[in-house]
DNA sequence: GCAGCTTGGATTGTATACAATTATACGAGG
DNA sequence: CCTCGTATAATTGTATACAATCCAAGCTGC
C-alpha cells in the first residue's frame, strides 16, 4: 500500500492500541476471523479487557492496512481478497522484487548477505524434515531480507505491505506440496547472483520467483478457494 | 466496492473524522504544515471546532498514509520526505506505470480513451494559454485516467497512493518551467500507443515518462528543496 | 394480507473526564 | 557553577457517557 513510507513498525507493543492492533492482525492473517465477518467494538474490547477506544483506533489502521473495511455507522468487516487481486499483486510483486534485488545486489551490506545464505542452509534442512512451518518462517525471512537489502524505505515497505497481504493465501498453499524445495532452490540463485554483483540476472530471477509463486498457487487451486467472489 | 483494496477511499466526507482527515492531508501537501512541524490533538481540534477522538482517528490515518508520524506519548510530526524518497518513488512508478499503461492497452474503455484524448487536447490549449493550474491539475486527471484504466484495483490504488505522495514536491516544479509541454506530448504518445494496442510501446513510454519526470526534477533543484535531510 | 410508518434496540460517532506519561523548570546539594 | 532529583505543567492514552444513525420488528390502516 502503498504510499506510505516510514510507517514506524514501532507497532507500538506497549499501548493497548497496538495490542489490540496486533492481534486483530493476526486473528485474520490466521484465519480466526473470516472474510466478510463482522467485528463489534464492545465485543471486541470485553475480549480483551479494554475500552472501545483503543479498539476504535486499531479498526482505522486494520482499515489503512487493507484488512478491514469499515462502513460508516454500520460496522467493521473483515475484507476479502479475490483471486484477480492476488493475481495483480504477484504481478507487481514481481516488478518490484526485481527492482529490489537489483538494488540489493549494490546495497546489501555483508551482514545481510550472510543471514540471506543462512536462511537458505536453514530452509534445506527443514525441508529434508518436513518441517512446514519452518520452512514458511524461512521463506518470509528471505524476502524480508531481501526488502531490508535494498536500502530503500519506500520500496521495502510497499514489498512488505504487499507481501503480508497476500500471506492469509499462502499459508494454506506453500506447505501443502513440493513448491517449497523448488523455491528455496531459486532463492539460491538469487543470493548467488547478488553475491556475484550481477543485478540484471538477480532482477530476472526475482521475477521468475514471484511469477513461479504465483504459477504454483494457481495450480494447487487458488482459484477454487478464492473463485469470484465480490466483495461488498 | 473498494471493498478488497489495500487502502480504501472511503473518504466518508460527512463524518468528523473524514473532515478533519481530508483537510489536514490537504493542508500537509499544500505546505501549511511545515515538515516536522508537531500536530496537538487539542489545538486541532480547536482549530476545526471538534473534540479530540475525531482529530485522533484522523490522525492515525494520516499515519499509516505516510504524511504523519505518531510518536507514542509524544506526540505527531509531519513526516520529511528525502530527495532519496521522491528518487525511490520515481523508480518505482516508472516501473509500475508501464505496467499500468500494458494493462491499459487491453482494458481501456472506449469513455476512458475519449477521457483521455481530451485531456491532452486540452491540456495543449492551456499550455498555450500558460495556464499553470489547469496544467497540474489535467496532468493529474491525465495520470489518475491511466489507473484507472488498468483496471487493476491494487495497481490503481498502489499507483493512486505514489502519485499523491509526491504532490508536495512536484506542485513546486511542474509549473516552474517547460517541462509541461513535453510532458503532455509524452501523454500523446502513451495515449496513442494504447489506442494502437501496442502495449510493449505503452510500457515503455509510460516507463520513460516517469524517468523524464525525475530527471526534471533534479534539474530544477529538488535536491536543494529537499536535501539530505534525514527523516526521524 | 400487505404496504408503509413507527418504534425500539443495537451499534457506531463524538465529547468529555480521568489516568499515565513525558518534558521542563526549579531548587537543593555538591 | 554544575548536577541531580523532584515537582509541576502539558500532552497523550484510555475509559465512559451521551448523541446520532441504522436496521428490523411490529403495528396500523387500507
Amino acid at each position: 500500500m502503498a504510499g506510505y513510507d516510514i510507517k514506524h513498525d514501532v507497532n507500538d507493543k506497549y499501548s493497548l492500541r497496538g495490542r489490540v492492533f496486533q492481534k486483530l492482525r493476526e486473528d485474520i492473517l490466521s484465519g480466526k476471523y473470516k472474510e466478510h465477518e463482522e467485528l463489534k467494538e464492545v465485543a471486541i474490547g470485553e475480549e480483551l479487557g479494554v475500552s472501545r477506544t483503543p479498539v476504535r483506533e486499531a479498526f482505522r489502521q486494520l482499515e489503512l492496512e487493507g484488512l478491514l473495511q469499515i462502513v460508516p455507522n454500520k460496522g467493521a468487516y473483515v475484507t476479502g481478497i479475490t483471486a484477480k487481486d492476488v493475481k495483480d499483486i504477484y504481478m507487481i510483486r514481481s516488478l518490484l522484487e526485481g527492482l529490489c534485488a537489483r538494488l540489493a545486489t549494490e546495497k546489501i551490506t555483508k551482514e545481510q548477505m550472510e543471514e540471506m545464505e543462512e536462511n537458505i542452509y536453514l530452509a534445506e534442512f527443514h525441508e529434508d524434515k518436513g518441517h512446514l512451518d519452518q520452512i514458511a518462517e524461512l521463506d518470509n525471512r528471505f524476502h524480508d531480507i531481501l526488502y531490508e537489502a535494498c536500502d530503500s524505505k519506500m520500496l521495502e515497505h510497499t514489498l512488505k505491505d504487499f507481501h503480508q497481504y497476500v500471506l492469509r493465501v499462502r499459508q494454506r498453499t506453500l506447505a501443502t506440496n513440493t513448491r517449497g524445495r523448488a523455491s528455496n532452490e531459486e532463492h539460491r540463485q538469487i543470493m548467488e547472483a547478488i553475491k556475484a554483483k550481477d543485478a540484471d540476472r538477480a532482477e530476472k530471477l526475482a521475477n521468475q520467483h514471484m511469477i513461479n509463486a504465483y504459477d504454483n498457487m494457481v495450480k494447487n487451486g487458488l482459484k477454487e478457494i478464492y473463485g469470484d467472489e465480490s466483495t461488498s
